[in-house]
DNA sequence: AACTTTGTTCAAAAAAACTTGAACAAAATG
DNA sequence: CATTTTGTTCAAGTTTTTTTGAACAAAGTT
């Protein structure tokens, strides 16, 4: 008889498919897979879990684990818990959908957005090293195009958590509240 | 003495750096590099420029910018334009924020934010072959909460659209509307 | 202090994503 | 209709990213 996993599933049918989900939205989001099901199964469990909780329901490998709750500390989206009598780290999710979008935005996109702008002040002065002025122009034009597009992507962010706080300006039915924001 | 690519640079310095914004960014939202540096020199370029300009141009193969080109179609990131007395395709850029986010959007975000809502049917099922009560309450209330998450995904968009519109809701200073919005 | 527990690091292996180029299809040209 | 032009497709090759697991460090126990 061949060696099998295990005969008590370690994940019932409802968490691995909403694990499923988290795996997905990680990926939208160009996170690996390891870190949509670390943190899709806290997200199911009430309790907090272990490291070795982790490790042994997901099967993935100890390095996985401790990488993608790295990640997950820095984006804000796991929080430790602290367990009296056990030596272990214990982690929650964070549920605030406005934290984790904050801590999206600051830890991935932010860094992005600063650099860019050094960047076009580099290429503006290349742009003069151009020959005729035609091109010059033209260059200086697009240019101009992308700083548009630049601060308007940083004018959308504060408006984006305004809307996740939970504000409503632009809601037609009210929301019901039962659930954390 | 070694075969060198070319004693003529085929792109100058600005290009080069602004293609290079084009490549982070496309990374930023999960497109590969060679469709950075199609969308990139389309941007710098002021005519329209065919397939062969741009296999040339870039020095990569016909492969990449075909399958390029075929996703920024998708995306509605290029436009087709008609050159009199050529049989070539040749392509310009869009250059309005507003329809590039949109496209972008409704052919990489919307899609899995519908089959989401199918998939969180499901495990709505499945929550209901729990054993005890108990954990089928937990269930059902982080189900919950990962449908307000949608619901708020969903809200966001047409409000990040209205803004790209020009719509000023919350500038505080006057926007310089010489560029193209 | 020796041992155990807990978690990190990092080189190598595995998997996934991207690019290439040759073969192919479609349409225009002579 | 044979030929050339233009662009697509896709299997194979390349590069990048992710995962693994063994070695290691740090801190707690006995």
């Amino acid at each position: 008889m061949p060696v099998t996993q295990s005969d008590t599933p370690i994940l019932s049918a409802w968490e691995t498919s909403m694990i499923d989900v988290f795996v997905r939205a990680a990926g939208l989001i160009g996170l690996p897979r390891s870190i949509g099901e670390i943190y899709g199964l806290l997200f199911c469990t009430p309790k907090a879990l272990s490291f070795d909780e982790l490790v042994e329901r997901l099967q993935i490998s100890k390095g996985s684990v401790s990488q993608g709750l790295k990640v997950l500390r820095q984006l804000g989206a796991v929080k430790l818990h602290y367990v009296p009598g056990s030596r272990r780290d214990h982690y929650q999710p964070e549920l605030s959908m406005k934290r984790l979008v904050r801590g999206f935005i600051k830890d991935q996109f932010e860094p992005h957005l600063l650099s860019g702008s050094e960047r076009l002040d580099s290429i503006d002065a290349l742009i003069e090293e151009e020959g005729d002025e035609a091109s010059r122009a033209h260059a200086r034009n697009r240019l101009g195009t992308l700083r548009s597009w630049q601060q308007r992507t940083r004018k959308l962010m504060p408006i984006v958590m305004a809307v996740l706080g939970g504000a409503k300006f632009f809601d037609k039915e009210p929301t019901d509240e039962e659930t954390i924001i």
